[in-house]
DNA sequence: CTGAAAGCGCTTACAG
DNA sequence: CTGAAAGCGCTTACAG
């Protein structure tokens, strides 16, 4: 009842080793042959038994993705870039929440993991605490999204720049500046510098423009709504009127401040200028201006190293750098410049 | 390089037909020929390739657990409960964190989980929105936990059980009574009634006491403390004096009403009577009176539900439920009863 | 109770 | 470029 690669065969009028042979994309196929038997497996809506072609070619044709269990729409989008990514090439997702550090380890040190995978995709995790040695104790290629180290592939956005370009942004308005950040770590199990390295970043931008910025105006959260909103009453009552300049490094704190806006009757943009981070999909819904990250190409060229790896290659690591850019909306508006 | 079970058929002088036995749990096998095979896999660390089994056997020893990307303690409670049961059968748990509706719908229908499960644990999810017939579209053996339904095995805590026991503590005390729970649903792919259900108990119990507990002492809000501390400011606003009785439906939030307490100098269990909802680890370390749910007993109750379908057990849907009992701590504690 | 053998659905040299 | 065959590491009737 269940299909094989026999009824591929027979329907194709070939023999199995040639169906296997396009399924694996061996070059040595005629394209008529392939064009054939391609056919023929859509035609009988056919699907490889992934356990006989992990046991006849003792490669698992999975990857395992590690990621933290923040549920926020960064994580869903950079799956969404690492699977799209790896079903190309035809490689299974393997997902790993990591609910806490225990697990972590348990995950890396199991036979599960090892059996199930041919690589490794860790995400926002900063090694070398866990691992001192900065090595993840697996003979499986590894790359890393969302963070770095020398050890591994990886592809990580430039968190640092993005913070100076909203601090640039920022100190071109009138009023004082702050920002709204998540204290690390996110979660027990991730330590990572995202938030640390975008404070850092804006903190030199607005400095380098002559604006103040002290550790009074730099408000560490929760990473959520509330939290923001409670931030933004602290902002007020330093400032006692505004207009204020507020950075809030991810676009959930940036929505929580717009919204308390609402609630106290500030404009946005005008009382209260608004910058987030991220430019999720709704920004463009409440008018954000934001940092854009471009999320799941950053999960697609982790995905890309690693079967570069899986396939053979075995050059030095190689880390993918991608750049954030400015998304000026309602928020915060420079005015248009008009000649003389 | 890799040991088979080859390796250890010929360690124990045995044909490797009697070695699967043992790994199978067949019951004709001598107990000196078992206890002989057992110590050669123990000597070898040998450990039977999944993929191999899954083809011959045509069963993959796997099951799928779906569970709502909620970075709390009761879901990592739920799945050491559920992951221990299953691994004592020999069953490895392949995780699927549900990042949002689309996800558990593809996640449902794509093969990949097909082809990998023997079966299916949907965690805290109530079917009938996404799936109008109440029915998952699969053909494996499905079990519920921390959710029912009349289609599937499950095992749950009664929720309003729960709410009850907290209503009728807090009625026993001076002072207004109050309610802190989270608007559903907690995440976009899970509607559940968890709350709604522990609220309903609650409220029944207390005005059954002939106590009020109008709608504007009911306050909604988002699983973070955050929100939590500034709902007590709402409660301590409309009362405006002490003491106060407070029902918080989740130890989170009951942890951020205490932090609130410290920072208004308010004293737990005399100004501020706080009750939680889940009874984590960390409950007793702040003195926190609270519900105590079975957490790992649910999961381990659904994966042995499960467990017993897979091994061919056909009877009508079963549902465990689990009662929840009150832990009295330092944040309301009765006063000792003293005789005469 | 146990061994030898066939079979699961693929992959991959080996010939042609 | 392609087919026939051996082999991956297990499981499971089939005999004994």
């Amino acid at each position: 009842m269940k299909l094989t690669i026999q009824d591929v065969a027979r329907l194709a009028g070939v023999g199995v080793g040639t169906v296997s042979r396009v399924l694996n994309n061996h070059p040595s196929v005629r394209p008529a042959t392939r064009l054939k038997i391609e056919e023929a497996m859509r035609a009988l809506d056919y699907v490889p038994n992934p356990h006989a072609r992990r046991v006849a070619g003792g490669r698992s044709y999975t990857v395992s993705v590690l990621l933290p269990v923040v549920a926020t729409e960064f994580y869903t989008r950079l799956l969404d870039g690492m699977e799209a990514t790896l079903a190309e090439s035809r490689y299974d997702t393997a997902l790993f929440p990591i609910l806490n550090e225990e697990r972590l380890v348990r995950y890396l040190s199991s036979n599960t993991l090892a059996y199930q995978a041919d690589g490794v995709i860790l995400a926002t995790h900063n090694l070398g605490e866990l691992y001192p040695n900065g090595r993840l104790p697996t003979q499986h290629p590894v790359a890393l999204v969302d963070a770095r180290s020398p050890n591994y592939d990886s592809s990580f956005l430039d968190n640092e720049m993005g913070g100076c370009i909203a601090g640039e942004f920022l100190a071109g308005f009138d009023g004082p500046i702050h920002g709204i950040f998540v204290r690390e770590p996110l979660d027990r199990a991730f330590s990572s510098t995202v938030f640390a390295d975008r404070m850092a970043g804006f903190q030199r931008a607005v400095e380098a423009r002559g604006r103040t910025l002290g550790p009074e105006r730099l408000h560490a959260v929760a990473l959520n709504q509330d939290s923001a909103r409670t931030a933004l009453h602290r902002v007020l009552e330093a400032e006692r009127g505004t207009p204020v300049n507020v950075f809030a490094a991810a676009d959930n704190l940036a929505r929580g401040v717009l919204e308390e806006c609402a609630v106290l009757g500030l404009k946005p943009g005008l009382d209260v200028r608004v910058v987030g981070f991220d430019n999720h999909p709704w920004a463009a819904d409440i008018g954000l201006t934001t940092i854009e990250q471009p999320v799941e190409a950053m999960g697609s060229a982790a995905a890309r190293l690693l079967i570069r790896r899986l396939e053979g290659y075995s050059g030095p690591p190689e880390s993918i750098r991608f750049e954030p850019r400015l998304i000026e909306r309602a928020s915060a508006r420079r005015p248009i410049k008009t000649t003389s």
